[in-house]
DNA sequence: GTGCCTGCAAATAATTTGCAGCAGT
DNA sequence: ACTGCTGCAAATTATTTGCAGGCAC
């Protein structure tokens, strides 16, 4: 499969954009962070690598990761929009701890056909999904538990 | 079942809180109006009534009537908040149209089911969960095709 | 050299909060 | 009477945008 850089790269001179230092630094940190970063998270780490840059810089870039198809939005509904690492057209679902805000990727093969099946009985034809699923993990379950 | 004003007042009087002609009107308003509405929708509709309610209230009024069961947050992830009607504990999910932005209610049991298994195996105890299915729908299908 | 890019600060958008007077219970 | 409630405006939060100078192509 194509590199990171290289997918982007492309997609940048597809639209007459350009890589510049900004974009490649935040696009190596976004890949070396796994998980669900915030702009903000981004923007935080970011910055220790370059003082100078700018929050802007960084929702912007984002953007065009998503749009490039390395990245995709995720929204646990509590009104920060999160990035997650997207390889070629890798799709998952989610499982947060309510207690401890942890989230799981998840994907099962049987729900998604469920779901296109659903769409379909209603008349729509799918383009995408999103899944959360809220509960407790075992860890917290323990922890209150045993108190 | 109980009257939807029964279950305010009483959710209201175990709070200590009071029953007020804005907060009568607002919880009116809200089940004549079937589908998700935002709060500025609500607002707008509201205001036709009272001239003289304030936004903040309906907003204040919006998170009462979700706490007491009678309403549930749904975001469809454009960054606004809605709001649907919730009888006792019905649950159902969501089917949003990407062109008009219709959505519909739906559940699938079978969905519903292997949710929970999903979230067990993977060492949760499901307390909720969202799914949104984005897709056409046939009406926007059919102009598309059609042009 | 041209047009995109950057950091900054100001602008938005949705929602929340502080406050002084008003009103259910 | 005692608190909670209301409308208003100001505050917050997350994100977007305008701009003047800088840099990739």
């Amino acid at each position: 499969m194509k590199e990171p850089l290289e997918v982007f790269s492309d997609y940048l001179s597809r639209k007459n954009l350009k890589m510049t230092p900004q974009r490649r630094l935040i696009l190596d940190i976004f890949l070396r962070e796994k998980g669900h970063l915030a702009s903000e998270d981004l923007y935080t780490i970011v910055k220790r690598f370059d003082k100078s840059i700018g929050q802007a810089t960084v929702y912007r870039t984002l953007k065009l990761l998503s749009e490039s198809g390395l990245a995709k939005e995720v929204k646990f509904g509590d009104g920060v929009t999160r990035y997650e690492q997207k390889y070629g057209n890798s799709h998952h679902d989610h499982i947060i701890c309510e207690e401890c805000g942890k989230a799981l990727s998840v994907v099962d093969e049987k729900i998604e056909e469920l779901q296109e099946r659903l769409a379909e009985e209603h008349g729509f034809v799918l383009t995408g999904h999103e899944m959360y699923l809220y509960g407790l993990c075992a860890d917290c379950r323990r922890k209150k538990g045993g108190h």
